[in-house]
DNA sequence: CTCCCTGCAAAGACTTTGCATGACG
DNA sequence: CGTCATGCAAAGTCTTTGCAGGGAG
């Protein structure tokens, strides 16, 4: 972990910035979060547990700026609010979302599903595709089996 | 026109919901402005060209209708705004999206590219795709040709 | 008469900004 | 010292809600 945290601090000095307390401490909270997609709020709160003394806006600049270095994907799904997942470790693609429309977890997908699409999308459509955004809506597995349990209660009970 | 109008309303009806005064100039709006992926305000305004008495919370209250019959798509390219998009006649898939970088054009794949895709998804992470976003962050193909123009031009400068 | 729909204004949720203060070289 | 970063509060967006009035059946 603290090589990534180095990693970033590089990338932040190339461009003349600094890894204050504060931005270290946000970024330290979206490492040991990897798996979730926190929004900016989501981040304050956790960040404050160990730095109480920051503030909301900080933490809104810092994302902005991750965001900028590309160290962080800005989201949404659609609900009011941003949410932002960092890239991983060397990956130049941006990962794939499965949300269940029932419970709401969110999945995601590293692997590039979209190479031949895309190459679809340049040939045809003369489009030079840089990034792109995919997310899926439906029914996860734990929800699938939920309602298989479901319907068979339902064939019990008659 | 009119028989998307009325098939509109239909469904509304089927629903007991009614297709209003306010409801079908907002149903106009977005036929008349499919290429375009208007935010609220946008129909908003246009609404009140042709029924100056309508209110802004009222467009918002039609849109989230029609989003809910799935006759309009609600869509968010990462500025603060959500947009609404028809759905095409027939289509029961989202279509894609081409967002430039450089230009802010948006561009529409009608075709469905994500069969294959959705295959994967479903067999390999056990996922029941109902529903899909995609969109390409890139570059167009008029923003290709004047970065070419503009090469060259630096070109015969020298 | 009842229920659904509307306009207006107010409230709400999320995010950005202005400004004085503070950290750092 | 000068610059960049911070915290706080205020201001901004965009969107939703409460409510009284209206309209259709």
């Amino acid at each position: 972990m603290e090589h990534r945290i180095e990693k970033i601090k590089k990338q932040l000095h190339s461009q003349s910035y600094k890894l204050t307390p504060q931005r270290e401490a946000t970024v330290r909270v979206l490492l040991e979060n990897e798996e979730d997609h926190l929004s900016a709020e989501d981040v304050y709160l956790l960040v404050k547990e160990k730095a109480p003394e920051i503030g909301l806006a900080t933490v809104y600049r810092t994302l902005e700026l991750l965001s900028e270095l590309k160290v962080v994907d800005k989201i949404n799904f659609g609900d009011g609010v941003s949410r932002y997942d960092l890239r991983k470790e060397g990956a130049e693609h941006f990962h794939h979302h499965l949300v269940c429309i029932e419970c709401g977890s969110v999945e995601e997908i590293e692997e590039d599903l979209l190479l031949d699409v895309e190459k679809i999308v340049e040939s045809q459509w003369g489009f030079e595709v840089k990034d792109h955004r995919l997310t899926f809506h439906g029914i996860c597995r734990v929800c699938q089996k939920q309602a298989v349990a479901a319907s068979s209660a339902e064939e019990n009970k008659k």
